[in-house]
DNA sequence: GGAGAAATCATACGCAAGGATGACGCGGGG
DNA sequence: CCCCGCGTCATCCTTGCGTATGATTTCTCC
């Protein structure tokens, strides 16, 4: 800003200066304007590299870099949430998009016991969707 | 480009113009020279800001990153299976748990209209429910 | 300029899903 | 022994979801 505001005193002077040395020439005017014009868009191109060119953008790249060896890891993040090993279990099928009645011919009980391990299941997730408990396990690492 | 062209013309017939008027006035120049600074300037300063990329700095982040190394291939996928990008918005959201009504709002639509597309998206996609949808979506690779 | 795709919205119906509540049996610790 | 967590099942009720159907508008393409 001191900078700028020291060129534009500068540049005051400087167009004191070469105005009579212009203004006795036909057309100086436009010369003198497009002068001034280029070397003010030189003058913001470089600022404009100079003050906001340090702006970088964070990237993220997708590091395929995580097997991390998950095999009981979601059964910590399980014990932490207080969901049982039977809610684990429904909520895998959730996941693969069964309906209540078909997890509850997958494991042989009743559509109502679904029901029941889902809004259990749901309460400890707090979610209150089935699509939003398949996205908050996939967050919290507890489907493979 | 073109438009900073036609800008440059539209600028030197204004030089032009202006020029009559302001030069039986003392100090015109000086003032007509400011304005030229000042827009070119501001214009440079555009141009820095514009045509210079931002640096983009890489940052690896850990992130579950499915293997699937594809960056534009959803598109792909999505045309092949003949549905719309509204569509495919539709179902990331739905994928990200929110309901029907939620999506409406989100993009500012109603519920109505976000049902239409979902039962179109899952007619195409051979799922019944949203839950069959988004495990199938991420099958395809339609969702990132 | 008309055909068609796409997006938008509405109405209405049926079913799935979710919540609340109660109950029963089983097993393990206090 | 009795309580409690867990799994099981049921009923009632509300809400959300999915489908069908029709309409309008906008855009693109021929």
């Amino acid at each position: 800003m001191l900078i700028f505001g020291l060129a534009g005193g500068v540049l005051v002077t400087l167009l004191q200066w070469t105005e009579f040395h212009f203004l006795v020439l036909e057309h100086s005017v436009a010369i003198y304007g497009a002068l001034i014009a280029i070397l003010f868009a030189g003058a913001g191109l470089w600022l404009g590299t100079r003050l906001l060119a340090p702006r970088e953008r964070i990237v993220e790249i997708a590091v395929p870099a995580v097997p991390t060896s998950r095999f009981d890891a979601d059964d910590n993040v399980r014990e932490r949430l207080g969901i049982t090993r039977r809610e684990l279990e429904i909520l895998k099928l959730v996941a693969r998009g069964l309906s209540n009645r078909e997890i509850g011919a997958t494991l042989f009980v009743s559509e109502n016991t679904v029901k029941t391990h889902c809004s259990r299941a749901f309460d400890k997730l707090g979610a209150r969707r089935r699509t939003e408990a398949v996205q908050r396990s996939r967050e919290l690492g507890l489907l493979s």
